[in-house]
DNA sequence: CTATCTTAATAATATATTGTTAATAACAAA
DNA sequence: TTTGTTATTAACAATATATTATTAAGATAG
């Protein structure tokens, strides 16, 4: 009997001889939270911005686990791709855009998330501008639906609806001590009818997009091509879920922003002009 | 023959008949990135603070693949355990410490990133405060040791180093266009000494913990219990990779820190006052 | 003991950024 | 023409920042 050495083995030798069960094999999947905004097609023309909402895709489950349930678009990644290939693969089946804003999220793998066996999801963020979900809601693949989410904070609840399905995810703040610091976020706080922990993801992905707003210029892959300055501070407020005073907000994003000279029409009142988004 | 139609099965029937080779099966490990602050034990004093330097735990790999080389210390994850678990069960291995800052950092997927097979590694950032270091560098496992990280933007490289071995990993900016944004950041540009793809996921950690430090706590994670001002800055001198001016740096800071009464000791000019670190 | 060196800490000033209120502009509809 | 409504800018106050200069408090060399 030998005892096992590294080193009377090359790496090759290694190689050849690996049992690829030696350690827990399990499997892998893509979930994404794909937002947009909601623009009713009945205020299209913008009439009344107040109807703007926070939209995020969501697909009903035609198979088990979770029959019938509402979920993220996802699907397990395969042996050849990256995992930002796969997300992209998903993301193109499902909306049919190739060109689409795209993060990576989180890596969610409680032991216990998928009924089936041990299954790592690995969660992507999404952007759709305005003026394609407004071309794709029609088109998408049945089963399909985008659903308005909103973060109420004094409710402690996070609100996903379509309509006719509404789903009330209750969440709470709560602390957690890492190292010297006590960090205070939202985390889901009761089991919702959404399909696996799905509604965790989803608030993650709407915490990450509220964080990246404030530093970055991300919110623009949400706006149409053309869009007035009171839009813009609107798409703010929903996400951030407190009001903007406007002098302050134009002057914040003026750096980013370019005038076109283009007006909007047909409003009860002066009409805004039309700006356009360019990065420095 | 019958066509698959999952409306006639319960859910607990469809688990029973569930094949787990039913899609793609993999491993999964965890890295962790542990940065602490090499203090130099011959100037413990605060005598020569510009000794001071950001360092990360490396241990040299004991068997195939990358025999030999160094590694951010990892492992694979337990059927039974969450991410965060077999992180911080890593990090008490490695460490002997439990109560350490860590995150998750991002989840790295390239097919062919492990040679025995395909293996996805979801890594993690972790702060040790100095103090901490003085005491477990002498504790550390065999074949463990601390290297000095540094991010030389005009030189395009990380230097990765602990006297001995060099590391040093040629970097790029590079821009990707994520929707209607174009996105710059650093990137591994050569392929470096350091086993796997770990040369990337430390500049990811450092870009991580570079734009943590600006908008959270985070630093005092890598500061000991009493510190001077001057010390916390050249801390965010070195992170940030540039300098600060020091009562801009007094009044940012001044929130986050209490005043101790005590004060440095046996140095050639005006003692400083030591803080400690005091969250709101 | 005094002058000098060194870093700590704050004062003082200019400049820039924000928050807020108020005024004016431009349209539709009454 | 007046009123309602939102857009946009002006004006000012309040804060925050960057920068320079000054003072403080020790060690050390002579």
């Amino acid at each position: 009997m030998t005892i096992y050495n590294p080193h009377n083995l090359t790496e090759e030798e290694f190689l050849q001889q690996y049992d690829p069960n030696a350690f827990d094999r399990l499997s892998l999947s893509i979930d994404t939270v794909i937002f947009s905004i909601n623009v009713d097609p009945q205020t299209i023309n913008y009439r009344k911005l107040d109807d703007q909402k926070l939209a995020i895709l969501l697909v009903k489950r035609s198979d088990h686990p979770f029959l019938g349930r509402w979920a993220l678009p996802g699907g397990f990644v395969g042996m050849q791709e990256t995992l930002d290939e796969a997300a992209r693969r998903i993301l193109q089946n499902k909306t049919g855009l190739d060109d689409l804003y795209m993060e990576q999220l989180y890596t969610y793998g409680a032991p216990n998330r998928d009924p089936r066996m041990r299954i790592i999801s690995c969660s992507y963020l999404s952007l759709i501008d305005s003026s394609k979900y407004q071309l794709h809601v029609s088109e998408l693949v049945e089963d399909s639906a985008w659903f308005e989410v909103e973060l109420i904070e004094e409710k402690g609840c996070l609100r996903i609806s379509n309509g006719e399905t509404t789903f009330l995810v209750k969440i709470e703040q709560k602390s957690v001590r890492k190292g010297k610091q006590i960090i205070t976020s939202w985390q889901v706080a009761a089991e919702s009818k959404l399909a696996f922990d799905h509604d965790a993801i989803i608030l993650d992905g709407l915490l990450r997009l509220r964080g990246k707003i404030q530093s970055t210029d991300i919110v623009f892959n949400l706006m149409p091509e053309l869009f007035s300055i009171t839009q813009l501070q609107q798409i703010y407020e929903i996400i951030l879920g407190q009001k903007l005073l406007a002098p302050a907000f134009r002057r914040k994003i003026a750096h980013t922003i370019v005038e076109t000279g283009q007006y909007s029409q047909d409003k009860g009142h002066r009409p805004s002009q039309l700006f356009t988004y360019q990065q420095r």
